[in-house]
DNA sequence: TGTATAACCTGATCGC
DNA sequence: TGCGATCAGGTTATAC
């Protein structure tokens, strides 16, 4: 399942290999891929066509591409979030057609380079759940990060910074736990307290710092904040190191390779399994509709005044 | 206002 | 073999 680190693998790629060139040409293959953009399939084809395609971004789990366009100073960006399933190709457009294809950009030669070697010439967005998908956004001033200096599409205005980025300290995690009233795993996976963690992450993170997913977020020391956030970064660049965790064929790279941090996971997918660091056996829990895995030593669920 | 939950969606897997 | 139920989970709209 992509979550920052995968969407981190996928961004490199867009950048590798499509950034600078024009869409020449848009083919919507399945209409609720667009199902976030209003406007609908007609408008996004008419305003993608012909753009150049800028540096890619990242935010947590939202990617998003930079249009200069000549005939629209607003400067929208392509938004790309890969939801559960979607993937992001690019390939010759002899290869034939991905199962779950749903919106196919044909990209021109890259502007102002040399010559050019057979580049792919299609950038394709695969979604098998099709919780994922496309959309155009402005480009505006970053109110999550206002330090940051960035510009974030409006539709993404409302995610909170991610661990990876240099705004998000020890104590802006500890005064964000703090003024929350939930348990520490629910805070992680709302993308408006700090984006790009989803349930793997969440789940490897939390055991790496010992911590226990029901933890109260306001009963978190600036020490163990800072610890948290530590574990965080650890997870994240280990995972994007190993060109991050794939379980099946729902999440390659652009080049359509897997990713190895599977092999490495700890807890997530591992109920019963030998903890690596005490040999408790790990557990898992229902918890918000999915799973929850950690070690119940390493772990130990805090006291009920601490809930 | 902040928090919790249902709905969206498809394919794999399981039990009958 | 075939059918229905269940599970996977990121985001958003809605309920509380």
């Amino acid at each position: 399942m992509p979550e920052l680190p995968e969407v981190e693998v996928v961004r490199r790629g867009v950048e590798q290999w499509a950034a600078g060139r024009r869409v020449e040409q848009v083919q919507v293959h399945d209409a609720r891929s667009l199902r976030r953009f209003a406007e609908g399939p007609e408008a996004f084809t008419r305003q993608l066509t012909g753009a150049v395609l800028g540096e890619p971004q990242r935010r947590g789990k939202f990617l998003w591409i930079p249009l200069r366009n000549d005939h629209d100073a607003a400067h929208p960006a392509l938004v790309i979030h890969l939801g559960m399933s979607g993937q992001v190709l690019i390939e010759h457009s002899e290869a034939p057609a991905e199962k779950h294809l749903k919106i196919t950009l044909d990209l021109g030669e890259r502007i102002g380079a040399g010559p050019q070697h057979q580049l792919p010439s299609q950038l394709r967005f695969i979604d098998q759940r099709i919780f994922g998908g496309m959309q155009l956004s402005p480009l505006g001033p970053d109110t999550a990060a206002p330090g940051s200096g960035r510009l974030i599409p409006e539709v993404a205005a409302h995610i909170a910074p991610d661990p990876l980025e240099e705004t998000v300290t020890t104590e802006w995690l500890f005064q964000v736990m703090r003024r929350r009233r939930t348990g520490l795993k629910r805070a992680l996976l709302d993308q408006t307290v700090i984006s790009g963690v989803g349930n793997i992450y969440a789940d490897e993170a939390l055991w790496l710092a010992r911590m226990h997913y029901a933890r109260r977020t306001e009963t978190l020391t600036r020490a163990q904040a800072g610890l948290l956030l530590e574990s965080l970064r650890e997870v994240m660049q280990a995972a994007l190191a190993a060109g991050g965790t794939s379980f099946d064929a729902l999440y390659v790279n652009v080049n359509g390779a897997s990713g190895y941090f599977e092999r490495s996971l700890e807890v997530y997918g591992r109920p019963g399994r030998e903890c690596s660091r005490c040999g408790g056996t790990v557990r898992r829990e229902k918890f918000m509709n999915r799973s929850s895995y950690f070690c119940p030593i390493c772990q130990p669920r805090p006291r009920a005044d601490r809930w």
